[in-house]
RNA sequence: GGCGGCAUGGCCAAGUGGCUAAGGCAACGGUCUGCAAAACCGUUAUUCCCCGGUUCGAAUCCGGGUGCCGCCUCCA
């Protein structure tokens, strides 16, 4: 089976075959560091991560780029604001972005350069556009002329004609075309500047990705990745750009993530209509909102509100509980040799689940990486584990056991694909707890307290006693669930 | 105005020509339990927005309609 990607440059799902068999390289758009991420930013950053793992994971060495955009009209801006320099507000925002994605488990790409890091890069490139008949001056500006570039419009499917027609932007002075982008823009004083062959300046937004990409990839490489609305019209731009001055296809493969979406409209700054990243963090853990972004394929649109946020919390705590009564039966999840085997009915029915989701899952993930599909198989793998221990009411045998620490180790190992369940439920619950009784305003001690005085009344069988507890505690969002060891206690998640 | 996308059970969400339309949440019934909870079992779409068409066969392809969304300005 080969890997399908959807391919914006085709609209179409095509099989992945990397320019050099065995090696894939990527290029990712990164953000604008001028304010905090919100859930939109947190989608793209995991959509992206799971592909650069889930393409690790079927043995290909990849090769990840994601930028940092450090220059830009908006971080100015910010920067006069606050009375600082563009390089300090960059500079901030991009810690900030590194603790929420490290909370994420976002893994860091194999290079994060900055756009600053690579004017002479850039400089470079623009003059060979201008050499090239593809660029002009205007003053101490640098156009891209999209007239001279046949391919304008290939990504976004759109002519320049119509788009002309559709401009809602005022035409700038100097530009032969309207639809002409800056590729180098004179510096107004007190903004930041380097030297170039045209003047004091600062790079236009879109080129910095093709020099940096060309830089650490090459001229041509496989995958480049954004959100759906880059590709008009940064990613235009950027193709315009690298295939104009190098002759060469740019990026074989283009990816884009659909948006995060509230009430079914984009998430997005302008409409104030956005949660931060580290919002969601005060009500939920980190991995509550990585499941939550997974749950639909990364083209579609999702809707962020509390309600699907809690369904997603809901189904983590359904697989770390699965994780969590494997491992107090079997002591630790293994991984070692074959699956052992049964006449058994239910042994060989789980023996099958678990022998064949390896594949099921990559299946689903070869098909346009879609974790819906995927996620949905390790839920019925987690079903599986638990209604088998539910089967068995005596003490298992020494291959059951087996084959239930191998169950949840494959469990896991497909879950690191998507970035999941990596911790311990101890961990998970604890956690959950903590973060859910601070919402509630409940001290730890209390409920614990309440507890204790809940299972003595259950040892002397004062049932009335005890069930009033548990009723006071109900009221409280606290659920508790008598097990054999002794109780364990759990806060109902709002809005279910 | 131009271009693109989406519409699947109470909710979320896979499925893009043919096995019983995944999975999750919610609800109800049952097993378990002192009673519960959790877990497990069962029930919940003969039907996939509407109307036509292609086909032996369509949620899946084509045409038309309705509704919603996105891009065309900075945006993940």
């Amino acid at each position: 089976m080969t890997i399908r990607i959807y391919n914006t440059l085709s609209n179409q799902k095509e099989p992945f075959e990397p320019l050099q068999p065995g090696r894939v390289y990527m290029y990712v758009c990164g953000i604008t560091a001028y304010d905090l991420c919100h859930v939109g930013h947190a989608r793209s950053a995991i959509v992206f991560d799971v592909i650069y793992r889930y393409l690790q994971y079927r043995g290909f060495d990849v090769v990840c780029v994601r930028n940092f955009t450090d220059v830009d009209d908006k971080i100015i801006k910010r920067a006069q604001e606050e009375g600082t320099n563009s390089q300090a507000v960059a500079e901030r925002y991009i810690e900030a972005f590194y603790e929420d994605m490290d909370q994420l488990g976002v893994a860091r790409p194999d290079y994060e350069p900055r756009a600053t890091q690579f004017i002479p890069e850039m400089i470079e490139l623009i003059e060979i556009l201008i050499e090239k008949g593809f660029a002009y001056q205007v003053d101490g500006d640098v156009y891209f002329a999209v007239e001279r570039f046949s391919g304008y419009g290939k990504l976004s499917k759109r002519k320049l004609d119509d788009m002309i027609a559709g401009a809602r932007v005022a035409v700038e002075p100097g530009k032969k075309n309207p639809m002409d982008f800056a590729l180098w823009k004179a510096s107004k004083p007190g903004e930041p500047a380097w030297a170039s062959p045209w003047g004091e300046g600062r790079p236009g937004w879109h080129i910095e990705c093709s020099a940096m990409s060309t830089k650490y990839l090459g001229s041509t490489f496989d995958i480049h990745g954004g959100g759906k609305d880059l590709i008009f019209p940064h990613h235009e731009n950027e193709i315009a750009q690298s295939e104009a001055a190098f002759g060469k296809i740019f990026a074989r493969y283009w990816v884009h993530n659909g948006f995060v979406n509230i009430d079914q409209e984009k998430m997005s700054k302008s409409l104030g209509n956005f949660f931060t990243i580290r919002e969601v963090y005060e009500r939920y853990q980190p991995e509550v909102l990585r499941l939550f972004l997974l749950t639909s394929h990364y083209r579609s649109p999702v809707d962020f509100s509390p309600e699907s946020m809690s369904e997603a919390e809901r189904g983590l705590e359904r697989f770390y509980q699965t994780i969590e009564q494997v491992i107090e039966l079997t002591g630790d999840l293994s991984s070692s040799g074959q699956l052992p085997t049964s006449k058994d009915t239910e042994f060989s029915s789980l023996r099958d689940k678990i022998d064949s989701i390896l594949s099921r899952f990559q299946n689903d993930m070869d098909d346009d990486f879609n974790t819906a599909a995927a996620l949905g198989q390790l839920f019925d793998l987690s079903r599986a584990l638990n209604r088998f221990q539910d089967s068995r009411s005596r003490k298992p045998t020494p291959e059951e056991k087996e084959l239930l620490a191998q169950g949840g180790h494959r469990l896991r190992e497909c879950a690191n694909v998507l970035g999941l369940l990596q911790r311990s439920p101890e961990e998970f619950f604890q956690e959950h707890r903590r973060m859910s009784l601070a919402t509630l305003g409940i001290g730890e001690e209390e409920v614990e307290g309440m507890i204790a005085e809940r299972a003595q009344a259950r040892k002397e069988k004062n049932w009335a006693r005890a069930d009033e507890i548990r009723d006071k505690l109900a009221e409280m969002s606290i659920m508790v669930e008598d097990k054999a060891e002794g109780t364990r206690w759990r806060v109902k998640t709002a809005s279910n």
